[in-house]
RNA sequence: GCGCCCGUGGCUCAGCUGGAUAGAGUACCUGACUACGAAUCAGGGGGUCGGGAGUUCGAAUCUCUCCGGGCGUACCA
């Protein structure tokens, strides 16, 4: 609609200048969006106060120059702008007709499934890494978190016209996992009754003991009787193994599948890590120091330099990651999105340092998305909660509590550079302070009533296929409360795209909020099924227009839309 | 010390690529079910947008500075 509305504006402009009204033809960026107040008129525009520089005039002036080219409905029948203001500082107001809002029904029903899609993206190829967790022990409440805006942000990304694919990485190599082999190791040996001291950078929950116990009904004495570094070994493979299939059961359950799972190991495996360093080196990029291989960082904006290799020869972590995120952009990704918790802030750097010494722009193909802590709460005081002690609310635990819906809206209600309270008790309540019990029963309420309609042979069937014809009934809407409704399912569209380009999922959380509440308003306002068929039909049409608004954004974050309740 | 995030009604947060009178929810009051689903709606009170300075015709929004909170600052991951 505002694309329509700058074309008009742009053209009367020109004309205005033609006939020698405005000093000069050139137009800076104009904006056009919604006024806060209905008495400002449906669209706006501050073309008059961005101009006065160039114009060398009062804003004022300036639109008192240009309306006149503009042709309203009371002198053109087709046009769309029922009336234009001057208001405040120079905006320039426009009123609409209710027609031109009519026709974005009709553009519902045809895109469908579609509609709020877009080419923002052009098909660019982007992945987007997320969770990522190490397999060293279940998902909690933060991996949550993480899932369901990585998930999110991919769909929406999609949406908008990128070629998205969503990526885990396994940390299945190194320090941890060996941590992990000897946590279980030593349970193990004391569940056989010997005498251990269990460290304190050993993993500590209870699964570590039940890993134990299946690995010795599995395997036996067998295992006891081998070296401790191979039966270690064993039992780290063991164990890493089944916390990953936990770790997609659980993805799976809470709605999330990944396109790939991509290994750390496997970098090892095919020389990948050595053939980076090797090609640093080359470029002196990497270089030796106190027996150690550091990468020089700094020349690429980090605080110093970091190590690669330690003096003992072992790796770092970020030695695989370097030749993780160079793998990415080999593997033809424009656009490299990460999803980490805000925690590790710090690396953002170092990652970028490699990106650019590698030939790519961080700045502009890769992004981090730095997600805040969550606290859990119920009934509004804080859950326990203790890594160390290895006693902590699963994300699984989650999920079976208040369910994959709940959780998901949940995690999104909020922007993720905000720390998030997360109510398990609010999460299970069926009432307005639910979000997603508000927004769900928006499509549920519009389903029931279209049984009844059909119930009572007002339309043949509940989902209403369009014909041209329905038009007529479409023509009929003209409630205030009404064109309200159409406006916002009008920007739908615009809310996927800012959602895409900021990278910001809670976007759509609000738009579908918005859109709830102004649905919730115009059913406690105006009954659907009246007496009158023309009416009703109309209203019928507008109410599955909302109810597939409703199913699409619900859709981007992950959430189903319930015909019942 | 340095770096990142946050600071908006009592509480939880939107709004932040500058726009007009700062919005929701919650809580607190008051109303609406012989009803297409009350899991809903309508109305009311409640704000120095952490403080200060700057840029601008215009600042919650951009810049600087200070204050407060969280996180990070390894040859850990």
């Amino acid at each position: 609609m505002k694309e329509e509305i700058k074309k008009i504006v742009l053209a009367a402009a020109a004309k205005a200048f033609k006939q020698g009204l405005l000093i000069s033809e050139k137009f800076p960026s104009i904006e056009f969006e919604e006024p806060k107040h209905e008495t400002q008129g449906d669209v706006s525009t501050n073309f008059a106060m961005i101009s006065a520089s160039v114009q060398k005039r009062a804003p004022r002036k300036i639109a008192e120059a240009v309306i006149p080219f503009i042709q309203t409905s009371n002198t053109t029948n087709s046009s769309i702008i029922k009336k234009v203001e001057i208001a405040g500082p120079g905006f320039i107001n426009f009123f609409l007709c209710d027609e031109a809002w009519h026709s974005i029904i009709e553009t519902i029903f045809i895109q469908d499934n579609k509609y709020g899609s877009s080419n923002l993206g052009n098909n660019k190829k982007v992945q987007v890494e997320f969770v990522s967790a190490n397999p060293t022990g279940p998902l909690h409440v933060g991996h949550g978190r993480g899932a369901a805006v990585g998930d999110a942000t991919a769909n929406i990304l999609a949406f908008a016209g990128f070629d998205v694919q969503k990526e885990y990485y396994i940390n299945d190599s190194g320090r941890q996992i060996s941590t992990l082999g000897k946590s279980v190791w030593l349970r193990l040996l004391e569940q056989e009754g010997k005498e251990i001291d269990f460290p304190g950078d050993c993993y500590q929950g209870e699964y570590i003991k039940d890993f134990a116990k299946e690995i010795l009904l599995e395997k036996g004495n067998s295992l006891l009787e081998k070296e401790e570094t191979e039966a270690i070994s064993e039992c780290a493979k063991y164990s890493a193994d089944h916390i990953l299939n936990g770790i997609k059961d659980d993805l799976k359950s809470f709605g999330v599948e990944f396109d790939q799972w991509f290994s750390e190991q496997s970098l090892y495996d095919s020389s990948s890590v050595q053939k980076t360093i090797d090609g640093f080196k080359s470029k002196d990029i990497i270089y030796e120091k106190d027996g150690a291989l550091w990468f020089n960082t700094e020349k690429y904006g980090d605080e110093k330099d970091r190590v690669v290799v330690r003096s003992n020869g072992v790796t770092t972590y970020f030695a695989s990651d370097i030749a993780y995120h160079i793998e990415k952009f080999d593997r033809g990704f424009d656009r490299v999105i990460d999803v980490w918790g805000a925690d590790h802030h710090g690396y953002i750097q170092r990652i970028n340092a490699c990106i650019d010494a590698y030939g790519r722009d961080s700045s502009e193909q890769f992004d981090v998305i730095l997600v805040q802590l969550v606290n859990l709460l119920r009934g509004g005081k804080p859950c326990a909660m203790s890594t160390r002690a290895g006693e902590f609310v699963t994300l699984k635990d989650i999920v079976a509590e208040v369910g994959k819906d709940a959780a998901r809206f949940m995690f999104l209600s909020r922007s993720y550079d905000s720390k998030l309270d997360f109510d398990l008790e609010l999460a299970k309540e069926k009432s307005n302070n639910n979000p997603v019990f508000y927004v769900q029963y928006v499509h549920a309420r519009i389903s029931s009533i279209l049984q009844k309609a059909e119930d009572q042979n007002l339309i043949n069937n509940q989902n209403i296929e369009w014909h041209e014809d329905l038009n007529e009934f479409v023509n009929s809407l003209r409630k205030n409360e009404e064109i309200k409704l159409i406006k916002i399912l009008s920007l739908f569209g615009e809310n996927v795209e800012k959602s895409a380009q900021t990278l910001h999922p809670h976007i759509i959380f609000t738009y579908l909020m918005t859109l709830a509440q102004a649905f919730h308003s115009y059913y406690n306002k105006h009954k659907v099924i009246t007496e009158n068929k023309e009416i009703s039909l109309g209203r019928l049409i507008l109410i599955t227009a909302v109810k597939k608004v409703i199913r699409n954004g619900l859709g981007l974050l992950g959430v189903s839309a319930p015909e019942r309740m």
